[in-house]
DNA sequence: ACCATGACTCCAT
DNA sequence: CATGGAGCCATGG
């Protein structure tokens, strides 16, 4: 579960009213064509609450469409309380809050 | 080591 | 960016 392991951190260390993608964090993990697994570390989400699953999205900002917190509106609303507001479609903008991990 | 699965991503239409 | 098909990566049996 190494590799698990790297996402929750990497995840885990997203500032609040950012996001990030499967595909950026797979790359920070050295394997940007890994983003499958990556979405598979946290489908497994071993650590809810600590894992902050709902500032992940896929290549164009969307939530993921099995996001198992309660619901895609739970996720919606804890992303508009940390300032990312995402719309109808449970869309982000990227350009907006893509977290550039301190680029 | 091989096959199957999955919260993805890219390419073509 | 909507849909459909193929590829890539990691995990489990």
């Amino acid at each position: 579960m190494s590799f698990y392991d790297e996402v929750y951190k990497v995840v885990k260390l997203i500032p609040e009213g950012k996001v990030a993608t499967y595909g950026q964090i797979a790359k920070i993990l050295c394997s940007p064509k890994a983003s499958r697994a990556v979405g598979y570390a946290l489908h497994f989400n071993p650590l809810p609450g600590i894992i902050p699953c709902h500032r992940v999205v896929n290549r164009e900002g969307y939530l993921a469409p099995a996001f198992a917190f309660g619901g895609m509106d739970c996720q919606a609303e804890l992303l508009k309380k940390e300032g990312v507001f995402c719309d109808e479609n449970y869309k982000v903008d990227l350009k907006v809050y893509q977290w550039k991990e301190g680029l």
